[in-house]
DNA sequence: AAAAAGTATGTTATATTATATCTAAATAAT
DNA sequence: ATTATTTAGATATAATATAACATACTTTTT
């Protein structure tokens, strides 16, 4: 885990630096934060963090650090949780990614997909429409999760 | 237009009656309001046009509104606009619908793909993951627009 | 038909999410 | 060093959404 956060941080400041931008404290910890999460965090959550971490932070504090990871593509914003993500794989191309994110333990898992990308292109083609920006969210049982239920689903109906 | 609406209407009635859920007046106008619509609309824009026909509206009248439309399935909420649109197929199967929202005249189609469908399922199952929901929204250029935009670029080109 | 139960709405207040604006500080460019 | 640019601090407020409680309306039961 800890690994990770390093290493995702020492992309960061690659990328950042290729494009002369500044990974400035703030939005060092902010992607810091949410790379030592699996689930997305919400945006007065980080707030409270910053102001743990001893930032004199205010809400701009907060969304201003988003948005700059926003557009390095350094994070997500999940659009059906109010919430953000870091990105899993900073380096590469972002369109066509979704995001399967679990109802019962919040985790969220970034995948991207040549096929789904094919199919959107596809349908887009079809109607005639030139994408943008696509957004998908997937909301359903980790496969944990899925299993803990099922498990419980059998106790229920095997009590007497 | 009218026809349209009018036919959504009794649809909706239809099915409300089907399942002894009850189409209010309110609920029944912002339906009305979605349907007379291309584009997605906010909620406080529907309680404001609420307020206009002559209702005592305040938020949670919109909200409870939408709401009870949404558990109908009469519409949807795009998430990355924080907006509704009224659903195009009432009657059928909700699952793997996507949108595609056009950026410049703001206009929302909805559609359903086997394919996606498929897509999806097969991603959620190389993943362990046991879908519940899912939502795609592409933002784009419908056709009209791209071809608005392709003859301005030509213009901007050709200029002296 | 009256009472009871259930459902929907009115109303007020407030929570949550996000941005505008202005000032001051830090950094980079000249 | 000076100037320009970018970033952050601070305050206020906009935009989105829900909680909670009172009232009214429907349906069911008696």
């Amino acid at each position: 885990m800890e690994g990770e956060t390093h290493s995702a941080l020492e992309q960061a400041k690659v990328i950042c630096q290729r494009w002369g931008k500044r990974l400035t404290p703030v939005r060092q910890s902010v992607l810091e934060l949410l790379h030592s999460q699996q689930a997305p965090l919400k945006a007065y959550e980080i707030l409270k963090r910053l102001q743990r971490e001893g930032y004199p932070a205010h809400p701009p504090t907060a969304y201003r650090a988003l948005e700059f990871l926003l557009q390095e593509r350094l994070i997500h914003r999940l659009n059906s949780l109010n919430a953000y993500v870091a990105c899993a794989h900073p380096q590469t191309s972002h369109s066509e990614c979704y995001f399967l994110v679990c109802s019962s333990c919040g985790k969220c898992q970034e995948n991207c997909s040549g096929n789904l990308k094919k199919a959107i292109r596809k349908m887009a083609k079809g109607n005639d429409f030139r994408v943008l920006v696509s957004s998908l969210e997937i909301q359903g049982l980790c496969s944990v999760c899925a299993k803990k239920r099922g498990r419980a689903a059998k106790a229920f109906e095997a009590a007497p």
